[in-house]
RNA sequence: GCGGGCGUCGCCAAGUGGUUAAGGCAGCGGCUUGUGGCGCCGCUAUUCGGGGGUUCGAAUCCCCUCGCUCGCCCCA
C-alpha cells in the first residue's frame, strides 16, 4: 500500500463524528461542573516508571501494551495508557493533596498497543474522574452516581451497573491462596489460559469467558467469604447507599480489575450492545496508589469511560444546519454577500455562504439540502436597490424584501426579521 | 501474541478467466444569471489494496505482503 494512511488502530474523527463527540463532551462538562469537579490536563507522555509503579509491573497493560521508547536524552518515556497515574502524579508534584479533597476530571487520548477490534483501538479516548482524599462509602457512591447519571442523560439505555468489592490487599492475598489451592485440585477442568493464570494472576480466572471454567467457578470459594469484617461492612454500606439513590446494580462476585491499584469498591457499567468489549465505564477505589507513587497516604476513588464505546451506543442526531443560507450571484452581489455573511456571523448567526457562483437554481438546491430554514437571496438587482430577499425554505411563507445597504447601518432590522434580537 | 471473515470510484455494489470494469448514492457542470426540494443530459476507476507468478488473455486462479474487521487475550 503506497498510499499514506494512519497507523493501525489510530483513527481519524471526521466531521460526522466530531459533532457527536462535542455533544458528549459538552454534556459531561456540565455534569462535572454541577458536581463541583475541576478539569486537570496532564501530558500524554510520561516517564515509563510512573506506569510501571502505578499500574503494576505484572499487568498486561504495563507488560505488553505500552508505547514506550527512549527519547534523545535516553530517558524511557511512555505514551500514557490510562489517566489515573498521571493525575495522581500531578497532584503529588504540585502539592494539591495538602489543599483538601481534590475532585478532578480529565479527558483525552490514551495509547495501548493491542490488536484492534470492536470498541478497541490503539489510540482511544477516555473521560475520567478522580476524587482524591475522600475515604467514605458515601464518596464511592457519589462518584458512581455521577457516572450513572451522565450516561443516562446522554440517552443511553440498557446499561448494567456491576458492583463488587475487592477488599483490602490482605483480604485479596488470603483469598488468592484459598482460590489457588481450590483450583489446583481441579486444574484439569480449567481451560489453557486459566491454567497459565493460576500462577501469574489467579484472580483473573474469575472473569474468564470460557464456559466450562465459568461453570466450575460456580462452586469455587468467593472473595466475599474471605473479606474482613471491616471490608464486608463497608461494602454493605455502599450497597445500601446505592439502593437509597435508586441506582440499580448487580453484585458480580467475579468482577475483578486489571490494574493493580484497585481495592474495596470496584464497578463496571456494561452494555449488551457493545459486543466483546462490553464495559463502557469502569472504576473503583484505589487507596494505596498515591502513597505508592511517593505521595502522602491518600484515599481515592475514580472511574474512566471509553468515548469510542460510548459513541458506539449513541445514535443521536445532531443538527448542524445553518441559520441561513446565502444565495448570491453576480459580480456586485458576490462581493456584497461576503460582507453580509461576515456581518451576520459577527451578530451570532450561522451563515452558509454559497461560494460557487453557480446558477440560482443550483444554489437553491443546495440551500434546501443544507437544512437552513431561511435563504437570503442577493443578486446584482438587489444590490443596486439596496435590498436583500428573505425566503423561507421550509413549508410555505411569504418571500419578503428587506433593505440592506450597509451592514453596520441596516443589520438591526434584518436581524429582527430573522428572529434575532 | 493466537484464530476466523473480508479488500472493485468518497459511500453502497454487479462482475468468479475473454477484455470498452454494470448500476445506485454523493459530487461537479449544463438545460436554467434570477428562484429550490422534481426531471433530463453530461462528467467523475487506463483500473479492481500492493507485489510476484500461471495463461494467448486475470478484478476473476496460485504465492507473498499490506490493510480492514470480528473473536481470544486484555481493558475503558
Amino acid at each position: 500500500m503506497s498510499q499514506l494512511q494512519s497507523l493501525r488502530g489510530m483513527v481519524d474523527l471526521l466531521p460526522e463524528q466530531t459533532r457527536h463527540w462535542q455533544n458528549v463532551e459538552a454534556v459531561a462538562r456540565e455534569h462535572f461542573r454541577r458536581a463541583g469537579l475541576e478539569e486537570i490536563r496532564t501530558p500524554l507522555l510520561e516517564v515509563t516508571d510512573l506506569f510501571a509503579r502505578g499500574i503494576g509491573e505484572a499487568t498486561d497493560v504495563v507488560g505488553k501494551e505500552m508505547y514506550s521508547f527512549l527519547d534523545r536524552g535516553e530517558r524511557s518515556c511512555t505514551l500514557r495508557p490510562e489517566g489515573t497515574a498521571s493525575v495522581v502524579r500531578a497532584a503529588i508534584q504540585h502539592g494539591l493533596l495538602s489543599q483538601g479533597v481534590q475532585k478532578l476530571w480529565y479527558s483525552g487520548p490514551m495509547f495501548r498497543y493491542e490488536r484492534p477490534q470492536a470498541g478497541r483501538q490503539r489510540q482511544f479516548h477516555q473521560i475520567g474522574v478522580e476524587c482524591l482524599g475522600a475515604s467514605s462509602a458515601r464518596s464511592d457512591v457519589e462518584t458512581i452516581a455521577l457516572a450513572w447519571d451522565l450516561l443516562a442523560d446522554l440517552g443511553l439505555t440498557g446499561l448494567t451497573l456491576e458492583l463488587n468489592t475487592l477488599g483490602t490487599a490482605d483480604d485479596r492475598k488470603a483469598y488468592r491462596n484459598t482460590l489457588v489451592s481450590w483450583l489446583e485440585e481441579r486444574s484439569d477442568q480449567l481451560d489453557a489460559d486459566s491454567q497459565k493464570r493460576l500462577t501469574s494472576n489467579p484472580l483473573r480466572i474469575l472473569d474468564s469467558k470460557n464456559p466450562t471454567t465459568q461453570a466450575l467457578l460456580n462452586d469455587a470459594p468467593t472473595l466475599q467469604a474471605a473479606l474482613s469484617a471491616d471490608s464486608a461492612s463497608r461494602f454493605e454500606e455502599v450497597q445500601r447507599l446505592l439502593a437509597q439513590l435508586s441506582i440499580p446494580f448487580t453484585h458480580n462476585t467475579r468482577l475483578v480489575r486489571g490494574l493493580d491499584y484497585y481495592g474495596h469498591t470496584a464497578f463496571e457499567i456494561t452494555s449488551q450492545q457493545l459486543g466483546a468489549q462490553a464495559t463502557v465505564c469502569g472504576g473503583g477505589r484505589y487507596d494505596g496508589l498515591v502513597q505508592q507513587l511517593g505521595g502522602p497516604a491518600t484515599p481515592a476513588v475514580g472511574w474512566a469511560l471509553g468515548m469510542e464505546r460510548l459513541l458506539l451506543m449513541l445514535d443521536s442526531h445532531v443538527n448542524t444546519a445553518p441559520d441561513v443560507y446565502l444565495v448570491n450571484r453576480g459580480d456586485q452581489a458576490e462581493t456584497a454577500a461576503l460582507g453580509l455573511a461576515r456581518a451576520l456571523r459577527n451578530a451570532g448567526l450561522a451563515v452558509e455562504l454559497d461560494g460557487s457562483g453557480a446558477a440560482f437554481g443550483k444554489q437553491f438546491k443546495r440551500a434546501d439540502r443544507s437544512g437552513a430554514p431561511l435563504a437570503l437571496v442577493l443578486g446584482d438587482g438587489e444590490v443596486t436597490q439596496g435590498l436583500v430577499r428573505v425566503k423561507p425554505l421550509l413549508g410555505e411563507g411569504e418571500e419578503q424584501s428587506l433593505p440592506w445597504r450597509d451592514p453596520a447601518m441596516d443589520l438591526p432590522e434584518l436581524l429582527k426579521s430573522l428572529g434575532c434580537h
